[in-house]
RNA sequence: GGUCGCGUAGCUCAGCUGGAUAGAGCAUCUGCCUUCUAAGCAGACGGUCACAGGUUCGAAUCCUGUCGCGAUCACCA
């Protein structure tokens, strides 16, 4: 039980023994640094219920929390402020507590609970992966190691586009231009050798274009008729009627395609637990039209087009089935979240990692999901986040100023690596440790930048002068994190020695480190609700700089006593493990030294 | 035009269910390396929380409207 709900209770019983009055909920927010104290109620609210000035009623309530609660050592009013201050022993208690649990703030998976699927990336197998994916990936990856850390069950996974008319243009690029290249040939990252062939294609349409313009057609009807188009829609054709050439062709440029993004995911640090893919399921969810049709949820048209209608829910009619019978996106993603939930049968709800461009998209297919009349379907979260931004504007694949995930990983490391130099830091490194740590921070400053804030905000990202090595970003804390076990290696003491309150007297800093340590286990748990990693990122960098507050400015192992020296070791120690779990959440590693 | 999201310091961002004088970092300026990692610490400067109303003891936060930016409104995916 936190300090905020036992101390709401003892509020409670403050307020019925004095004023005979029963109170719903008790205020509280954390004591501003000018006044004395640890934790405030806030006695405003409670006028409503109790006939008085909020001044008097605070000091009432605090002479009773003094008198009958042993962790209350003392009080102040100011205004309609009741400034509470805890005694040290309260705080020891806690900290002895945790100090040697290193799942501080984790919850172990209750059975009991439904499990999560968690979707994110879900690329097109036609071009390599690149900024947008990464911010996807990583919002994906976290959200669900957060989940996993308040206690679910969780299940990574993807759709995998691997189908459709941009496919077979590089299919039919690389069979018209391509002299039989391969990776191994090109010494080329698969999709990017694939991805190549995409905008070859493009040009070659072009280039047709063009040319059927010149002989006086028409811009649109150009674009429909260019001979290259024609013989990409054929090859679409060839593909569904399951011609062996074509498919063949298709599982050896989507086999180069994965191994390509396998290194990409690698690289990233994330994983999958399932995957599915859309040449599997764009079939699927036709009989759930037929379901819907008998159920009412759906309605047929003259031409034979099925629809839902939504007005009364305030928004469109929406198209499910097309006339010719085929099915439309909205019918696919319905047959895929009930196949998902067939193929495991412990999922209790999903977690779309998808653009806000799709957020009207989801609206729609989750509310059809519900009168369907699944059960689950009150449980599923479009995690929506906002575009990447240039500097020169949107990234845009046909004009070349989309940002490849890989050079962008690449980049962070050489500018780690610049800066480490520079430095001097990494003296008396072996070159593969110095390579390693390069990437462990450059991905920990990429990581950091992108999860810190809020997914629905649009970035601005700048490759050149965006991320920053300083301040609030991944290697300053990570650096901290690698400055405390330097401590830990020189101090040498005994971590599993327990303190009394007698024996240590807390300093201001030291209680404010182990204020925030405490409130890890509320902001896990805040953050799997709201699906923000924003919330750990910040919350990691608030306690990061308390800590080296408290670092700097008071000496660790000066001419302390045994014991303060000691504690404040062990206090080191449980920052460390905090902050070590907190990246854990985010995906990015904290290292020993850098 | 309808719907949804965003608008906080020069820049990049925090600010939980309304609470005290709106917080960080970058940039600019001042101090601090013979002691544990200066990728650091301490401090200064910088704000009409887009604007206007409303709700209330109290609003950056909730409601309404206006403006600006973006997304979306396909028998595309």
């Amino acid at each position: 039980m936190s300090l905020q709900d036992t101390l709401s209770n003892d509020v409670k019983q403050a307020v019925k023994s004095n004023f005979n009055v029963e109170l719903e909920t008790v205020e509280f927010q954390a004591t501003r640094k000018e006044f004395a104290g640890d934790i405030t109620v806030v006695v405003f609210p409670m006028l409503r219920f109790i006939k008085g000035n909020p001044v008097q009623i605070g000091e009432t309530i605090g002479d009773y929390l003094v008198e009958h609660v042993d962790s209350v050592k003392a009080f102040n009013v100011v205004k309609g402020f009741l400034n509470i201050e805890i005694s040290d022993s309260y705080y020891i208690d806690f900290f002895n507590g945790i100090k040697s649990d290193s799942d501080f703030g984790l919850v172990q998976p209750n059975p009991g609970h439904k499990a999560i699927m968690v979707e994110y990336s879900s690329p097109n197998t036609n071009k390599p992966l690149h900024l947008g994916h990464i911010r996807n990936n990583l919002l994906g990856y976290s959200v669900a190691e957060i989940l996993k850390a308040s206690g679910k069950k969780v299940y990574k996974t993807q759709i995998i586009n691997d189908r459709g008319i941009h496919i077979c243009k590089s299919m039919l690029a690389w069979k018209k231009f391509g002299n039989g290249e391969t990776p191994e040939s090109t010494g080329l990252k698969g999709d990017k050798l694939v991805g190549n062939y995409y905008v070859k294609f493009d040009q070659e349409y072009k280039k047709e274009i063009e040319t059927l313009l010149a002989e006086g057609h028409s811009e649109e009807e150009a674009k429909k008729i260019a001979p290259i188009l024609l013989e990409a829609q054929e090859m679409l054709r060839k593909w569904e009627a399951g011609d062996a050439d074509t498919v063949a062709l298709w599982e050896k440029m989507n086999g180069w395609v994965y191994d390509g993004f396998d290194e990409t995911y690698k690289n990233l640090g994330v994983d999958f637990d399932t995957l599915y893919y859309e040449s599997n399921t764009y079939l699927l969810g036709k009989e759930f039209v037929a379901e819907g049709l008998k159920s009412g949820v759906f309605h047929k048209e003259e031409d034979g087009s099925v629809w839902c209608d939504l007005t009364e829910e305030g928004l469109d009619k929406k198209i499910v089935q097309r006339a010719d019978g085929t099915a439309v996106y909205m019918t696919q993603d319905i047959g895929t979240a009930i196949q998902r939930i067939k193929d495991f049968p412990d999922v209790g709800g999903m977690v779309y990692t998808v653009g806000n461009e799709q957020d009207y998209h989801f609206q729609v297919l989750f509310l059809i999901l519900k009168k369907l009349g699944f059960d689950w379907a009150k449980n599923l979260y479009h995690l929506s986040y906002g575009m990447v931004d240039l500097p020169s504007g949107k990234m845009k694949s046909r004009e070349g100023t989309v940002v490849d995930a890989d050079d962008l990983i690449d980049d962070m490391a050489k500018t780690a690596e610049e800066i480490s130099e520079e430095l001097g830091k990494l003296d008396g490194y072996s070159e593969d440790e110095k390579q390693e740590l390069y990437k462990t921070i450059g991905l920990g400053a990429l990581k950091y930048y992108i999860l810190k804030v809020d997914p629905k905000k649009r970035i601005l990202f700048d490759p050149k002068e965006s991320i920053d090595f300083q301040g609030n970003t991944g290697p300053f804390i990570q650096y901290t994190y690698a400055r405390i076990q330097s401590i830990l290696r020189k101090a040498n003491v005994d971590a599993n020695v327990t303190l009394s309150a007698v024996e240590v007297s807390l300093n201001s800093k030291e209680r404010e480190l182990i204020k925030q340590v405490q409130l890890f286990p509320e902001v896990v748990q805040s953050a799997a609700e709201n699906h923000s990693p924003a919330l750990i990122a910040n919350y990691t960098y608030d306690l990061v700089k308390e800590f080296n507050s408290f670092y700097q400015n008071v000496s660790i192992l000066g001419a302390d006593s045994d014991t303060e020296k000691l504690f404040r070791v062990q206090l080191s120690n449980t920052v460390a493990n905090t902050i070590k779990n907190a990246f854990g959440l985010l995906g990015i590693q904290v290292p020993e030294r850098m």
